[in-house]
DNA sequence: GAAAATGTGGGTAATTGTGGGGATTTGTGA
DNA sequence: TCACAAATCCCCACAATTACCCACATTTTC
């Protein structure tokens, strides 16, 4: 349930539809697939998740009155954010909504990327030119990984 | 019940109607649908509840006694004031009260954010501009969740 | 290589969203 | 109390969106 793994190519069709690979959605409980909750990511892509897996994430949020501050608000907006639920059809996919689709820019081709309890939506381009990186790089945002991760660690 | 999941485009016709999504309808019960309270929301927004959340809400603020202070009495009043009962029509539509029209700055595209028990109601321009932060004021939001956070764990 | 399962595309019917006419009710001022 | 204006409600009509269905190409499995 928390460990999701694949990198899956998909074609999007002219009515914003996503057929869900069959080695992604084996590995969610069928009755999962009726409720699934999409919304912004972080990055110009798209996060999928089981609505199960999405209240849960919101529980996180709800510990916190909202009478407490702009900010509290705020936040929890921003994180909320264009959540929409949605089920599979017949034949095992999803209507993306139009809002979401310019969101992340996505085209004809996109990548669903899992990872943990979510998966990302991607659009092909986006998505190649996100993980091309040259060996500085990436060593430098390890780095940074290893300097952020020591405070909470104490 | 405690789980509305959702962000919808809608548009308010010339008599200030909003047509409520059939998404957003079909996460509350039937009986809910000719019960509706609509409030102002604390930002430049409207709320809308059924009448029984609502009501949970209340109960919030009447665990606080009046005799309090007169900022306590204040700001029942004023919260409670805005409160409008309200019942969709057989198109599906309810109407929304001129003044909290004026209140939220509503024109014709808006947009509902469903989050818990509650939906906000914004002008769609004024979403997009609350919704959008760069990453240092994200975080900095995130920074200030994590420590109202705290407290509540203990 | 054949059969089964999956991915892709599109047509059509049903539902939902949107707008507006006009009757009824409510409020206001003479 | 009456007349008038404004607000509200109840209809209906059309446009847009979505759900459902089927066909066929492609991939996987045996």
């Amino acid at each position: 349930m928390t460990g999701l793994i694949g990198e899956f190519s998909c074609k999007l069709d002219g009515k914003g539809r996503l057929s869900l690979p069959s080695k992604l959605r084996a590995q969610w409980p069928e009755s999962a697939l009726h409720t699934l909750v999409v919304n912004r990511g972080f990055e110009k892509c798209l996060v999928l998740y089981t609505k199960e897996d999405w209240l849960a994430e919101m529980e996180k949020l709800n510990a916190v009155d909202d009478f407490m501050s702009p900010e509290i608000r705020r936040f929890k907006r921003i994180f909320t954010n264009g959540a929409n639920l949605m089920s599979i059809d017949s034949a095992q996919r999803i209507l993306i909504p139009k809002k979401l689709l310019e969101y992340a820019g996505l085209g004809t081709d996109v990548v669903l990327s899992a990872n943990g309890r979510k998966v990302e939506i991607w659009d092909e381009k986006l998505y190649d030119s996100e993980l091309n990186v040259d060996s500085n790089e990436l060593s430098q945002l390890a780095q940074h990984f290893h300097q952020q991760r020591k405070p909470s660690g104490e």
